[in-house]
RNA sequence: GCCCCGGUAGUGUAGCGGCCUAUCAUCCAGGCCUGUCGAGCCUGGGACCCGGAUUCAAAUUCCGGCCGGGGCGCCA
């Protein structure tokens, strides 16, 4: 046995047996011309099988796409061409053979098959099929997801996710953010309204984080001045709607010394800009595969006052009735509003009026205007994705406003504690990235963008 | 929590009181084919969510349950 830093295929994503042949050589998309009539060994899914007698075309499936395995009866002999093409379709199978410049393949090339191996016999009938010509419920795919992420539109989803988190992230460290974690096992609430998840902390009460909205707040009162985490949160609220989720994963980003909100939202279009652009760079071919145009939102995204959005569509003919929130209906119209008048997909809507944000204690209201917050939704297409504002740090503010939404600052004495011995003007937002995600690929349904979602029914897979 | 809609082969569907021994496609099995690439052609296989009720007769109507889809509220 060599070593490991001495094997050949160290740098080849392969994996070995015992004997030391490697099962893989090459993704079909690292083959190029260079190969052509070279001896090489793939690995992957056996997706398809079109058997014409006397020469079989097998396609194999990998992680960088599909390539044509060609078997000749008369080459193979009767028995062992019958075995491999009567594989069942998804199995796994690994093959070493030449490969050879052929301008009838897709590819331009096809594998000669010298040896193959079945590394894993798949079952029949398939629970979802992978190339069937017939679409699947969602619901069916969620069931049996593994299956569902075989195919390649799928899996390009949450490689775009992990290109779009790591452009977000980037964007945050560039603009001198510490990224953090806090706990998900709490003892209270963070805000008033969303439902918790309650579990047994060893005998005492404990609950899922809806939020780290507390703990974010928190460290502003230790030096860190800038942090942000990308953390699951849980929300029990019965929801069931296409853009809700009982776990998702909050972006959540905390940042000090802010004089107004504008601070914050700032912080807010850098990133998102920043995170869509890295997102088209890093990943035009997946988009290309979702058939997907993106372009970089132009800057600065509009704001508009909370106010003003109500004329706004009171103008347009659509009914906000007086002393009523905005509801979905609401934020919809706005989208398309904003995109008919300017073109524009993200805005802010500023200036969120007190009396609908009484449970959130935390939010700066106005001075020379105490009956509006320093509070904004990012809004794309109508859907919100973010919220947050200027945070309110005095702390006899925060303890009357919390009285105020009916909550006992008793019952926060950690959280008021860091307010006591110095607490910085500071600000925030969380921020929902696979909302983002689902907007900017034009997804009917939030749980498209997670492998495993969380909802209303579903606690598996 | 509230309001709509739905559950038929492995998958996606048609049928919506008797023409149902349930349609079509995909899929699976077998057969033919040495250039397929949505392969093609032939033969065959496989299903009415569960429990009650109405009826001469229920996939079809009614009630309950379970499950799913959409919307509202709330929010990311």
């Amino acid at each position: 046995m060599r070593s490991f830093l001495n094997r050949p295929s160290f740098s080849v994503p392969g994996v070995s047996m015992e004997d030391d042949k490697p099962l893989r050589e090459r993704y079909s998309s690292e083959i190029t011309p260079e190969d052509f009539g070279t001896d090489l060994t793939v690995a992957g899914w056996l997706q398809d099988v079109r058997n014409l007698g006397g020469i079989a075309f097998l396609q194999l499936r990998d992680r960088g796409g599909v390539l044509q395995v060609t078997a000749i009866k008369k080459e193979m002999g009767p028995e062992g061409f019958r075995e491999l093409v009567e594989l069942p379709r998804e199995s796994v199978i690994t093959v070493t053979g030449t490969v050879q410049e052929n301008d009838q393949a897709k590819a331009g090339f096809e594998v000669l098959p010298s040896s193959w191996e079945l590394l894993s016999r798949a079952e029949v009938p398939l629970p979802l099929g992978v190339v069937d010509k017939v679409g699947a419920d969602l619901d069916t795919r969620l069931d049996n997801r593994f299956m569902d992420i075989r195919k390649p539109e799928v899996a390009a989803i949450f490689r775009l996710r992990s290109i779009l988190t790591e452009g977000l992230r980037r964007s945050l460290v560039d603009q001198g953010f510490v990224e953090v974690a806090t706990p998900k096992i709490v003892s209270a609430g963070a805000e008033g309204g969303a439902t918790l998840f309650k579990l047994d902390y060893f005998g005492k009460p404990a609950y899922l984080a809806q939020s780290p909205q507390l703990y974010k707040q928190h460290l502003m009162a230790t030096g860190l001045d800038r942090v942000f985490e990308v953390a699951p949160a849980f929300r029990a609220e019965p929801s069931d709607t296409s853009r809700h989720l009982a776990e998702f994963t909050s972006l959540d980003v905390e940042q000090a010394y802010v004089s107004t909100s504008e601070d914050v939202m700032a912080t807010v279009e850098r990133m998102t800009v920043d995170g869509i652009r890295y997102m088209i760079e890093g990943g035009q071919e997946l988009l290309d595969q979702l058939i997907v145009r993106l372009d970089v939102p132009p800057q600065p995204f509009r704001r508009i006052p909370y106010d003003e959005c109500i004329d706004m569509l009171r103008g347009d003919g659509v009914d906000v009735p007086e002393d009523d929130e905005m509801g979905t209906e609401h934020e919809k119209a706005l989208g398309q509003l904003v995109h008919q008048r300017w073109g524009e997909d993200f805005y802010f809507i500023t200036d969120f009026p007190t009396r609908y944000k009484v449970g959130t204690f935390y939010a700066h209201r106005h001075e020379d205007r105490p009956e509006l917050t320093g509070y904004f939704d990012m809004g794309v297409r109508g859907l919100e994705i973010a919220s947050g504002g200027k945070r309110e740090h005095r702390l006899d503010v925060v303890t009357a406003q919390m009285e105020e939404g009916g909550l006992r600052p008793a019952d926060f004495e950690f959280y008021l504690k860091a307010f006591r011995y110095g607490m910085p003007p500071h600000g925030g937002f969380g921020y929902g990235i696979e909302r983002l995600l689902q907007m900017l690929l034009g997804l009917p349904n939030i749980r498209e963008t997670v492998l495993y979602p969380r909802d209303r029914q579903r606690l598996v897979p």
